[in-house]
DNA sequence: TAAGCTTGGGGGACCGCTTTAATATAACCA
DNA sequence: TGGTTATATTAAAGCGGTCCCCCAAGCTTA
């Protein structure tokens, strides 16, 4: 590879100062001649110069990039708000650097420190298990802005985010309005506040029909299609005519467990999810569930931190995009005594 | 924020040189004193100091970085495929900064040029649209190893490959063993190599039954879920017994549209896919296919390119991983005459 | 005619770090 | 005792940019 061009070598080769094409490629170049400014810019595209980005960092003190930390890359709920996040990051000409952190506590400080090794100018994080209070603290103390997601219990960073506890609602309702009354609910292993959320929620829900969620009723199992699947056989035991997934990718899991017993959906057994992840129109049945807005929740997410980049002194922001209830095939209208 | 700490102001706290403060961090302390080497890491962990990364990689020249180029995130097989990157990246102390260029030329070339803006030590590409050559071009003009991925054509460049063309024999021997004759093919709109090669590989197939794909028989569309969908009538119209599916996401998607019109998988109609995305276990019934190892040719990927980097005056390199049939429900053996 | 603009351009400090080469002291050996 | 070597530490030269501030020459203007 040829050596590297280096703004020197321009200025030498236009006859100028190392000042005079520094400010002619940055914009700042309308006290120079036409003449002058022509045969930077031509010299530059002859000879290839890019400006070192390390070197313009260090001087600038900003990287132009974001860091975004997900659970999960595989799950298609993550990524639509990826593909959200990238779109409007773009647009803002930001750059965003992904990690997956797998769910996994170490990983997650490891990729943490990373971004702020890299001077990330802010974050994105979509964490089951970091602890709230420990990010803040690292990243306060490093004068990072971030934006926390899927874990709004804390009321630091900023904050986009969908009404869980509603939502949890509305899928409590849809199910009893179609007379369920035993109704099993299928969750994860560590709740994540948005989670606890949906569950109470759900609770609420139940509780106006005068019902409780028996304990016994929710079952735990990994956030996965294979956690689903996993528990179909104890989720069968509690015999319900209903199960809520807290998301769609268990409800899938679930989807093949059951059918794999023979059992039909929704004549024998009515299953609901919660995302509305692409595939949920694609399963067979398709898959009644609650719609989040992920695509639009990264766009707003990264909106929201560039938002704040740019003014630093910005009061806690806060934006709450709306839930819908998709009903499609999954639930089965059955009879009820009550109502 | 409390201002940012530099290493100077590590070096006098400790009351040494920021020279020893800089040796003792990297790891080249031997020569320092235990007691000067205990005090500075002590006061590192203290004061929180991290070294500024663009200082650093301004003089270092490397920014442990590499260029990830997918044209769809949201397909599962690359989740994986950037799985699999992410874990030996990070082993290798890399970073991987993923775009999703969304299938756009425009948006691809962009990310190219910030990649190399970025001064990413190295590329990984999965692109359809890019021109092999282009790529080249511009890649080995500013000295950036990369390696192609989905685009083997080219004999430029490193490269981890399965072989396509065996894989569509694979499909088209599993297809005639079960007595299919009358098959149609679902395919892209843009053919890249590799696509090509399974295509070739599955009428190669076929041709050692004394058999012709017609022409009329296979069917474009995107690959994606909904374009499987969208292709359902052009399929059925075509009354093949089974359908061979470029990739599982399109067979999905005709799932969902032959399902719809009543017609029973695969009592009526077999369909096979290409990938094994985690999800043809999961959908009903599920999916008969052939298996690419996704996760594993990103590690390879990332390993095959690290090795260059570690060694510029490789030789190609070229690494080949091994396809599976996996045969699961999705396909019924039917009566046939001939064998 | 001297002071003051305007126009076009350059010198050089500095960003935070790594690394080379040099220095100072102590220890060892014959 | 003087020379050699080992040990412990540092000064200073950059890396490739940006930007503050100064400079020179030609014109006005009172």
């Amino acid at each position: 590879m040829a050596q590297k061009v280096t703004i020197r070598d321009l200025a030498e080769a236009a006859g100028v100062s190392v000042t005079t094409v520094s400010q002619i490629l940055n914009g700042k170049g309308d006290r120079f001649s036409n003449d002058t400014r022509d045969r930077v810019l031509k010299l530059q595209e002859k000879l290839g110069y890019v400006p070192d980005y390390n070197a313009r960092n260090l001087i600038m003190g900003s990287t132009q990039t974001i860091g975004v930390l997900v659970p999960n890359l595989a799950n298609p709920f993550f990524s639509m708000f990826i593909k959200g996040i990238q779109q409007v990051a773009q647009s803002h000409h930001f750059v965003p650097i992904i990690f997956d952190a797998n769910q996994n506590q170490k990983l997650q400080s490891m990729y943490l420190e990373e971004l702020i090794k890299r001077a990330a100018n802010g974050l994105i994080i979509a964490s089951a298990t970091l602890d709230a209070n420990d990010i803040d603290r690292i990243l306060t103390r490093n004068g990072i802005p971030y934006l926390l997601f899927d874990q709004n219990d804390a009321q630091i960073g900023d904050r986009v985010w969908v009404d869980d506890y509603k939502g949890g609602q509305m899928a409590a309702n849809y199910l009893l309005s179609q007379g369920h009354r035993r109704i099993s609910l299928l969750v994860g292993q560590d709740i994540t506040h948005n989670i606890q959320q949906r569950i109470s929620g759900f609770r609420a829900g139940m509780a106006k029909y005068h019902l409780t969620l028996a304990d016994e009723m929710v079952v735990q199992t990994s956030m996965t299609k294979l956690g689903g699947y996993q528990a179909t056989a104890t989720v069968l035991a509690k015999k319900p005519t209903a199960v809520f997934c807290i998301n769609d990718e268990m409800a899938i899991g679930l989807y093949r467990g059951v059918q794999e017993q023979g059992i039909k959906i929704p004549d024998d057994l009515s299953i609901m999810g919660y995302d509305d992840i692409d595939l949920a129109d694609f399963v067979t049945p398709k898959l009644t569930t609650i719609h989040q807005p992920a695509f639009e929740m990264g766009q707003v997410a990264t909106e929201l931190l560039i938002e704040r980049l740019n003014n630093p002194r910005l009061t806690h922001q806060d934006k709450q995009l709306p839930l819908e209830l998709i009903t499609r095939d999954s639930v089965k209208l059955i009879q009820s005594g009550i109502h």
